[in-house]
DNA sequence: TTTATTTATCGTAAAATAACAATTAATAAA
DNA sequence: TTTATTAATTGTTATTTTACGATAAATAAA
């Protein structure tokens, strides 16, 4: 076990639940909000912003860069990462839409 | 390790990676979509409809309640769940804000 | 009272996650 | 060329998560 059953549920419940999962770390939120306070690339910086270690930051970067919520330019020696504003957009999308349901619903209950 | 540093952080860190924790398991997902989708007290039944074990599922409906997305009233031998309203539409709030940082930056780089 | 139904809890195992030190890789500077 | 800088990768450990069988608890029905 320890293994999510992903064929049990559609597409969109384990999109909206991948996209989730991503930013279900306080790092990670972080590092996004800080990418766009600073609106442009950030090189560095981030693992002295954030107070953990290197590889670990590293770690977060990887992460968000695999399902698309940002980008990386290698810049000389360091690498500047920014937000990749369409793939950020269509998360909100799917977040929102699915944040929605509660629109036509009246709930009742209880 | 697997320990996540949350004095790094903070408050609204926090509590959007909290709440989007709760939201990345696909099961959890399809446990409010399908509350949502009843549109009152749903009585069992979650165990058919997903098909995960009664064990599993009573475990993903107490990390909802344990978060106040969801609340249950015990009505004979079974329990009804429905999702806490108020509380859900103070979750989109935080989500929607943090997703909304992106309004107010144009982000022209990489 | 006995039996059935329904949900929660306990115990356990496999897998994933978070964190970091150490190392490697790649480029820039001296 | 040698040295420094920066970020990625590797290896490892502790912890958490997911899942489920078995059991317990609580109530309803017979």
């Amino acid at each position: 076990m320890g293994l999510v059953k992903n064929e049990l549920f559609n597409v969109e419940q384990n999109t909206i639940a991948q996209y989730a999962k991503v930013l279900g770390h306080p790092a990670r939120v972080a590092i996004l909000q800080h990418l766009f306070k600073m609106n442009t690339c950030v090189c560095g910086q981030l693992v002295l912003e954030i107070g953990l270690a290197q590889a670990t930051i590293s770690q977060h970067l990887k992460e968000l860069k695999a399902i698309g919520l940002i980008k990386g330019n290698v810049e000389g020696t360091s690498v500047c990462y920014c937000i990749d504003l369409e793939n950020w957009k269509a998360m909100k999308l799917i977040i929102n839409q699915f944040m929605n349901v509660d629109i036509h619903n009246s709930n009742e209950c209880c």
